[in-house]
DNA sequence: CTCATATTCAACCACATGGTTGAACAACAC
DNA sequence: GTGTTGTTCAACCATGTGGTTGAATATGAG
């Protein structure tokens, strides 16, 4: 619940709100992938993908390997589960709310029907 | 694991990405709030904290009720729920791989201890 | 050394974002 | 009616974003 993070939490999501950047992502979780084998599915140049690359690792999201001349990416969890946390407080306050909608439902139903 | 509401999330994940913005959802999980309650921690002006609503609810995170001459904003936790959902599934993955990490240093340790 | 491969860098472009201000609109108060 | 309150709209501005291209860098292969 608490706004710790801020800056942090603001880059992380930024880096999620592209269909881009969540494919590569998705490409990741099933181990490591150089730059140009995250860049291939995509009709952009390799510049591109790169940049897109530098967001996701600046957010903390992947790390890189530079093996000779590749560049090797891999997932770290991390930032995505801090993003997950964020939600997940928020998601015990909205099941909390349509509980209470649902109980308040029911009462008037229960009223309704003697 | 799917990316099947792609633009949807993108909207989301976007709306997620500013701090001035999370702090609002957060003063909507305590209830229904005003535009003019809503932009009232922010040192911006209420045009700038009106635009950031229509983010809100462009991205269908909250939905509004001209009562009067206000406002009403309160807070619709689907989209919120299906950005959970997205992490949620990646979670899987990365704990899957930390667990497999972790067996493999225990069988690391077992072989170092006979 | 030369050539090809993998990746980044720098400059540029179109467009989006987040902010401002001042005017406009709508509804309540008098 | 007049005035005040709550909110948006329109125009503008600076900066950021995602894309391009062509040159630069570094490593590997012959």
């Amino acid at each position: 619940m608490v706004e710790q993070h801020a800056s942090h939490l603001d880059t992380v999501f930024h880096a999620l709100g592209d269909a881009t950047r969540r494919r590569m992502l998705r490409d990741l979780s099933g181990g490591e992938r150089t730059v140009g084998q995250l860049a291939e599915p995509f009709a952009i140049s390799l510049a591109a993908a790169s940049k897109h690359i530098k967001v996701l690792e600046q957010a903390g999201m992947i790390r890189r390997e530079v093996r000779g001349r590749t560049h090797l990416c891999r997932l770290d969890p991390g930032p995505l589960a801090s993003a997950h946390q964020w939600l997940t407080a928020y998601e015990r306050f909205w099941t909390d709310r349509l509980d209470a909608l649902d109980r308040l439902l029911r009462e008037e139903d229960a009223a309704n029907a003697p």
